[in-house]
DNA sequence: TCCCAATAGTAGGACGTCCAACCACTTGCC
DNA sequence: GGCAAGTGGTTGGACGTCCTACTATTGGGA
């Protein structure tokens, strides 16, 4: 978090008015940056609770996936389709990983190409303690019942699926 | 855009039942996966849009910041409050603008620790330019239809006042 | 069979974000 | 008046993301 103190308005209200006046329609312009907000917001909260047991988010989700794949193992190109993020983004997650023995790389038996990442049992054990703790602050998504998370969830899945991200 | 072919599922629905059924409810987990990747998707799009004119979303907001206020100049820490950024973002992001001669740096008339900066007639133009190429695309954000933009914008805003993000 | 396009992963660099630490200046309080 | 606490900004480092470029390997077609 920014740590800053609370503005007595609300900068993007504020903006998407003086966007209005100035520009024109901000109902977009305001959506958006809504958006971005929200996600430093949780970022910001995440990876706090995340902080005092050695990960970031992205890290727990490459964990998380490795715990709920069969073999506790996957090839670095799925893990990156699945996490919907760039190659070098999954080399530079892995190499932490591994770094920190959560994580092994290993040969694929038929594809020397590829590298297959296994979870470790330490990898097991500190994704359950790091679940503990992000279910603890709810994920720092706070404000919202039940049912407005759902719509939430509804109305940002049919931004993805319109942005192509799957079918 | 990770530029990856959009897989045949949605990655994050598959991710919420194998939650569900290995470790509990999982609305808000799949909830905030949502945000953060549809933040993700937008950032793409948006920088994406402003690339050819030299400018990212982080730039471009502090640009708009400029021209809405009055003398088209602001102190450093106010644009912080604003636009919601640690100090060292707004340094780093002062010091792109103006090695693009965009904005310029002024110490403050009365408070000595104070930087003042100023946005140029090339940062107005700039500025102009780049809000055409954001209004074309509609800031990325595609697949909803203007009550739904509303909807999710209140959703969002609610989240940002229960952070304490504003009063 | 052999070559070439496609695929998997990595290296290096840019960018934005944050934190910790630091210096300069200002303000408040004794 | 002077010192301590607070404020404003920068520097240096960590992290995650992306892009471009590169190597190694695979597989399909001439």
């Amino acid at each position: 978090m920014p740590s800053h103190h609370p503005l007595p308005f609300d900068p993007i209200d504020r903006a998407a008015q003086l966007w209005q006046d100035r520009i024109g329609p901000a109902a977009t312009m305001a959506a958006v940056t809504n958006i971005m907000r929200v996600q430093q917001i949780l970022q910001s909260s995440v990876d706090a609770a995340l902080r005092p047991h050695g990960l970031t988010f992205a890290r727990y989700e490459a964990l998380v996936l490795l715990v709920f794949s069969r073999q506790g193992s996957l090839p670095m190109n799925v893990m990156g389709q699945r996490l919907q993020l760039h190659p070098t983004s999954v080399t530079n997650i892995v190499d932490r990983l591994q770094a920190d023995h959560l994580v092994e790389r290993n040969g694929h038996p038929t594809d020397r190409r590829t590298t297959v990442v296994t979870i470790t049992e330490a990898g097991r054990q500190r994704q359950k303690i790091a679940t503990g703790a992000l279910t603890d602050i709810d994920f720092g998504l706070v404000g919202l019942d039940d049912a407005q998370i759902a719509q939430l969830t509804a109305l940002l899945t049919e931004v993805r699926r319109a942005a192509g991200d799957f079918s």
